[in-house]
DNA sequence: ATCCATACGATAGTATTTCTAATGCTTCGT
DNA sequence: ACGAAGCATTAGAAATACTATCGTATGGAT
């Protein structure tokens, strides 16, 4: 615990890569920098130790009988210290790549295109984390979060991968022939809603309306919804990218509609994202879309 | 040598603090940083690794597995690298006190002054360098220069510690009675003078004096001319410090003299001395003195 | 011998990193 | 519930490192 005074560590790094390289250009080199700087470095670290540590002699260098015990001791020091950090590089490149997303997203949107992912590219492992919370991006833990906003609350800088509209849907036979402009009526129906969200009644305070009788709102898991809706228990917010085939197909119809309201974004933690990580994320955008009604 | 795509080593350095110190705050006390700083560092290493490494419990924090491994591998190296620049600094305290300045300058003010300090000090060991060559201060070579300028070259800022008429001199046979103004007749006299300078040329045409035959000039060693002078094998130019007891017991005159001409002062290498050198330059200084012809 | 290519040295200005100070947040003991 | 202890976060200041440029010394080629 005495090595908190050490002299300037980039310092050392700079000695060391001279005498490993046996001139200041080539270490420069290796370092990333110009021989000037590394140059400084070493006459830095000479004047703080009080010894001369590498003497010119012709056009090239030598260390001097301290600066060649000096590099000694730092390579085997650095040596140890890198192999520390590469075996945390390699624990971390094997760690699989963790997507945090909601429920509905998950299985109507992801699911259905990941498996094209983990053909192209077995070797990554995804870790799919679908939950209504919003999970922080720490190193070690989730690798990226995709979420939700509407148009009302978009960032600027945000680039979304989708868009969609939101929709209010419903099996057909649930919703018999509402399928017009009264927005009202849909307080009549049974609404499906996630736990501990408000989406029903947020969505009918934002189109100004106020129900006559309290709504009718069953609560469950998220991924509980989708099916529930398609079985006919309820009709549910959502968006309208995770309907394309149902509604196409007639087995839900829409009952309102809001145009590109809704957008996902992909968020990622701080720093560079690891290479299976920029791997998903380009894979990821490739299948960015901007599901509207069709024509 | 792939160590030199390391993480940035400060920020390893703190983490390692962190895991010795077992929290941040106590890291912090160690490095001599705040907390904030320290905290900043890990934050950074996680970033780049990608890699969890400390985690907070409750009030304090624990490493996590991955941290701990990387403490491990850190305090090993840092350990090597803080036992090598620990050997260079032991072998540099050892050095002994290098000083360089003129021969006459060693001889008749140095040495006999010397002695002192050498009793209040026996630990540290000097070593002189009296030469006219004007040496390179290094890292590891010479510490201090001891260096004359006359007033008309003096820097402003630099702080003499002997300031001193400078005299011509001989013993009183060989002068005569020409202790007067006449300066041209010192032509005459035979002058002794170091091997490779040309002062006594100088001298005259500092007086704008044209001496009338050539000067009778005896070149040799530095070291050689004062003795020589007492001797009274000819007369030369220099520092009245350097004869005030042969003066005082008029076993030399002064043929000639310019009032506080001479100025001798220190000069240190780049960066903060070392200790021993330090010591030696404040007992230089409390030997410091203004030499002029008495009252 | 002179010129050229190579490599290090010095320095001023700029860019980057690191640190501090101030403040906020969470947890734990009383 | 309150206050103390300890980590987190931020903007801005300070310290450090780097680049660009020029200068100097050396050794080989014409």
């Amino acid at each position: 615990m005495d090595w908190l005074n050490l002299p300037p560590l980039n310092s050392l790094r700079a000695f060391a890569a001279v005498a490993g390289a046996g001139s200041y250009a080539e270490a420069a080199d290796h370092l990333n920098v110009t021989q000037a700087a590394v140059s400084q470095q070493v006459k830095a670290l000479e004047r703080r130790l009080g010894v001369a540590l590498v003497a010119r002699v012709g056009r090239g260098i030598e260390l001097t009988e301290s600066g060649a015990h000096l590099a000694r001791d730092l390579e085997a020091g650095f040596d140890i210290i890198n192999r520390g950090v590469a075996r945390i590089n390699e624990a971390a490149a094997a760690r699989p790549v963790q997507v945090t997303m909601s429920p509905a997203f998950a299985v109507e949107w992801l699911m259905p295109k990941i498996g094209e992912f983990q053909r192209a590219h077995p070797e990554i492992t995804l870790m799919l984390n679908p939950t209504s919370h919003v999970v922080d991006l720490r190193p070690g833990g989730i690798d990226i979060a995709i979420r939700y906003r509407d148009r009302r609350r978009v960032e600027p800088d945000s680039e979304a991968f989708l868009k969609t509209d939101m929709v209010v849907i419903g099996t057909p036979d649930l919703a018999g022939e509402r399928t017009g402009a009264d927005l009202a009526s849909l307080a009549e129906l049974p609404w499906l809603q996630e736990l501990g969200t408000n989406e029903a009644a947020d969505w009918f305070t934002y189109h100004g309306i106020v129900p006559k009788k309290p709504l009718q709102i069953n609560h469950m898991p998220g991924n509980l919804i989708m099916p529930a809706v398609r079985r006919g228990d309820g009709i549910t917010y959502t968006a309208r990218a995770f309907f394309v085939d149902d509604l196409a197909a007639g087995r839900v119809v829409e009952l309102a509609s809001e145009t590109l309201f809704g957008f996902y974004y992909i968020e990622t933690g701080p720093g560079e994202p690891r290479t299976d990580v920029m791997t998903f994320l380009k894979w990821l955008r490739t299948k960015a879309e901007v599901v509207t009604k069709p024509a």
